[in-house]
DNA sequence: AATTTTATCGTGTACGTACACAAAATAAAA
DNA sequence: TTTTATTTTGTGTACGTACACGATAAAATT
């Protein structure tokens, strides 16, 4: 490995001056810049990432502005998790992630914290861009400043993010319609049950319904479908009764399908003999939902490994810091099919890669 | 962050003094040594690894003894790609990966290519070991020297090995047997196809199929069970032939499992229309695997991500070098499910973590 | 007590890069 | 031409650790 100071005495110039084409901070003038270009492509120079970190002393700040998660919702725990992880990670090298958590059903909690993010003037912002015309406020002002950004989880077009990380919801939903498709024979009767939440929420379960449905379209199988929407989920008593009034009009369900992370909510109040004859097929890894698929009483959950994604958020931008890599336009979270056989091992994945 | 520097002003020695004992490089007494260890405590110094790698011109050496690839048999291509990436991103540490190949069905040629790799005297060593009892004699000389090893993929007992990579092929049966429980209706009528290859090779299968059949067991549903066992793939027609055979004898077959990373070997010797109406199961997503699946004629893969498990083989040592941490004793790769449906979200994994 | 041996500890330099500052070279203005 | 401004280049130090080497103190030997 050829280091600066190797370039700088064939290139018959000083280190100072090979670090400063390298960095282009100017100052060069055109014919040695080129020459040492020139002897840098010659002798495929590439930078030693270490040294140049022990020697830089800038710090890089990235902030996040994500939903904050509670004991009913509990999806946004693990994005955070992963952040922390790499924030953890990628400490040493000069890099700090701040985290801005606000109320994922409330739009004034999402410009407040949005606000506090932009006063502490970051390097950097991850965003879980719940709500559209908010976002694009927010945004404004981070390009005025040209700070980049990207979206998690949700994809919100016409911004210019740098990147988006998540899933592709038609997919998991064409997905979800394969495994229910398998797993049920004869007539498909399929319950889908939605609940009303934030805007990007209705878009991504619509996206997976309409993936579900074109699976079975593609595959030329009679679907019926019968849709059960709910307005909240904290009423327990309030869902077991709707759920009662479903199976009561619809008794040949053999299939339950909940495009969002909800699912064990859902399965918790149906009884143990009905669920045995039913196929249940949701979304996401939280806590409750990975307790129901042990207890049997979920079929399949597809995974997007949120914690992997809030993960990589934060090595996307610490990759552009230190080691000047843009990241991919969009990054799709894996498809990932849960069930009670192999539960055990999607925790332990061990990550790779030193910087 | 607090550096050694401050920490040799604190307990009143100097920075080599500390290094020494950060070492246990010797030379200190039990006095000084125990006031710095309880400064170094108080004061939760971590060494940072970005200047201590820079620091330090010791360069280490991996060496892998693994099975080579062939165009008939291309699981190992996967696990090598996986050491490549990896040496790659290791390399600026000082990480040199040197992989020795041997011939997957023959003892001297894993001898000797046992041997070339502990003349080069490496500082830990990865092995896939094929033969139990040459792999005892390359062990023991390892042993003599000194050198961690660590066993990839095939988990054989009575070793004194660093840790074991690879799947847990009991579970694996145990989720192929939900799989083809959940796709298949009506009568289990369930053909399974082995071949003869070498001694672990039999006791993967032979582990995988007991899982199979527990799953069936613990449920309680009756399951036919067709065994159908070939010597060899290579011959096409041989192999047409022989299912052909198995077919008049057994018309009902409505699933084949394959405990190896060979089912589209097989499925590309059944004709189209009976392949509808039969699910297949099979392991690893070698690149005809992959073809099978997209072209429906697989139903499930179970990955263990095998890309991954040689990924993380050089990153344990690497670790082990440069961080100075153990790996877990045995660290099992994920059962992924894949189908036609999520087969592109497989690859595009991002790593993460800098060292 | 003088000397040698051994155990213990401190000092200095190197690793490869970043960046501030000084120095030199060139261009512009007088 | 001399002076001043500007552009271009070189030098030195710091980052935090590793390790060789030398220095000192303590112990052992004569």
């Amino acid at each position: 490995m050829i280091t600066i100071k190797e370039i700088a005495e064939k290139a018959k110039v000083s280190a100072g001056t090979v670090d400063r084409v390298l960095h282009n901070r100017g100052g060069v003038s055109k014919k040695t810049e080129e020459s040492v270009k020139r002897v840098l492509k010659e002798n495929n120079f590439t930078l030693n990432v270490i040294a140049s970190r022990l020697a830089s002393r800038k710090k890089y700040h990235i902030a996040t502005l994500i939903p904050k998660h509670n004991s009913s919702n509990l999806f946004w725990k693990s994005p955070l998790l992963g952040i922390l992880e790499a924030a953890k990670e990628v400490e040493e090298y000069g890099v700090k992630v701040t985290n801005f958590l606000y109320e994922q059903v409330s739009q004034s909690s999402y410009i407040e914290e949005g606000n506090n993010l932009i006063h502490t003037k970051p390097d950097a912002v991850v965003i879980a861009p719940t709500f559209y015309d908010e976002t694009k406020d927010i945004v404004t002002r981070l390009e005025e400043k040209n700070i980049p950004y990207l979206f998690l989880n949700i994809d919100l077009k016409g911004f210019k993010n740098l990147s988006f990380i998540g899933q592709n919801s038609f997919d998991g939903g064409y997905l979800a319609g394969k495994l229910m498709h398998l797993s049920t024979g004869g007539k498909h009767q399929i319950l889908i049950v939605q609940t009303h939440l934030q805007d990007h929420n209705y878009h991504v379960t619509k996206k997976r319904i309409e993936g579900f449905t074109s699976y079975y379209k593609d595959q030329g199988t009679n679907l019926e479908i019968v849709h059960f929407n709910l307005h909240s989920l904290e009423n327990k008593s309030f869902v077991k009764e709707g759920l009662h009034s479903v199976f009561s009009a619809h008794p040949h369900i053999n299939g339950i399908y909940v495009p969002s992370s909800r699912i064990s909510t859902i399965a918790n109040e149906i009884d143990s003999q009905r669920l045995n004859q039913i196929r249940m097929i949701g979304y996401d890894t939280t806590a409750p939902n990975l307790q129901s698929l042990k207890e049997d009483k979920i079929t399949f959950l597809i995974s997007q490994k949120s914690f992997h994604q809030g993960y990589q958020a934060v090595l996307c931008f610490s990759d552009l810091f230190i080691k000047k890599t843009l990241p991919l336009s969009r990054i799709y979270s894996p498809l990932e099919i849960i069930t009670k056989e192999n539960i055990s091992y999607g925790k332990g994945y061990k990550k790779g890669r030193p910087l």
